[in-house]
DNA sequence: CCTACCGATCGGTAGG
DNA sequence: CCTACCGATCGGTAGG
């Protein structure tokens, strides 16, 4: 019994450090870049020795690749439930609020993801940009599609996606928790939308 | 006379070494970041030896901040030229025509400067900020002045800049040569106008 | 998770 | 604009 308590408390203790370390990478990649933010200082803030990072992660490129994977995931997650709604608007719509959602509720990973994945190196690299890929040619259907039905105004839905995801990644860099009841996901409906939808 | 030649010509290519090494740190310093890019591939793609660049910057931050202090001049220039304009109207489709021509003629100069501006310190970071700032009050203002004498929909004139910068900025990422001609100015105008204007 | 330590590379200076 | 060189710091390993 008290084997059993003891096992269950270093485990959760171990894979809360871990974590420790991954949020306080999210924040140095952030502030400083991927390149400006040392292991050094890293393993300092979470409160741990340089070389004990590597009984956690394998390098530093690790640490990166695991939030970029991560909030990928988190995006794509996302996506997959809007495309269950029933027309382009209400699919473009609930995609909209998620992907708003996800980045609201992980500001600083939302920022790493989208600026720092450019460090990635190898297949970790390859599979993370097909992910984004992906991300992007879906959302483009969703906009096609309320194109060619009528339910959008014709614009190229390469040039709307792109200008859509610009606007909404940049809130990772405004958008803080004393901005949180200023209706970002209102605003953002209303002034694509009224753009977007065809209003005959 | 010949002594003339002489001088202009030395002077001529010490000015283009120089703008040949910040044309190079602005490339390095959009795709590998400010921190990732060093002194000595700056050197090599300049065609000179590292410590050679301290005869032109005397430090690596003062190329970066060179490369922000330029470009804000530009996006300052653009708003100045826009105020005078007589209505809201044409004041926001000026500062958004010369915003985007702007980044599109200076896609990594862009990009640096809003994802890098970061890296500055001391005086120099201080003052690129106030510009900055400056800028986006100015810009709100128009907004702001818009709303107030019907000619926009009512928003928080806050939010609407941050969206509005973010989704042009992002251009510095995704606009190419190679996507000259595909109308971004008028795909641009046209979505956010139906948004913004008031349709009464 | 630590101490001890590595070679490589960093931005930058001296002196010409 | 170069050669020669600096101390500091980098990411990471060995071995416990």
């Amino acid at each position: 019994m008290i084997i059993i308590l003891k096992e269950t408390k270093r485990k959760k203790k171990r894979f809360s450090r871990k974590d420790e370390i991954i949020r306080q990478a999210t924040i140095m990649f952030k502030d400083r870049g991927y390149s400006g933010a040392s292991v050094r200082d890293l393993a300092q803030l979470s409160g741990i020795e340089a070389p004990s990072l590597y009984s956690h992660f394998k390098s530093k490129e690790d640490i990166l690749q695991r939030i970029c994977d991560e909030m990928a995931k988190k995006f794509m997650k996302g996506l997959a439930k809007s495309e269950k709604k029933e027309s382009a608007t209400e699919k473009l719509k609930t995609a909209l609020k998620l992907h708003i959602r996800t980045i609201t509720k992980n500001t600083d990973a939302s920022a790493v993801m989208w600026n720092e994945w450019k460090h990635l190196k190898g297949q970790g690299r390859t599979e993370f940009k097909k992910k984004i890929r992906n991300y992007e040619k879906r959302f483009q259907y969703i906009l096609k599609e309320g194109m060619d039905n009528g339910e959008f105004v014709y614009y190229n839905p390469v040039i709307l996606s792109k200008l859509i995801f610009s606007s909404l990644n940049g809130l990772s860099f405004w958008y803080h928790g004393n901005n949180k009841n200023i209706g970002i996901n209102k605003n953002l409906q209303k002034l694509l939308f009224q753009g977007i939808k065809n209003q005959d």
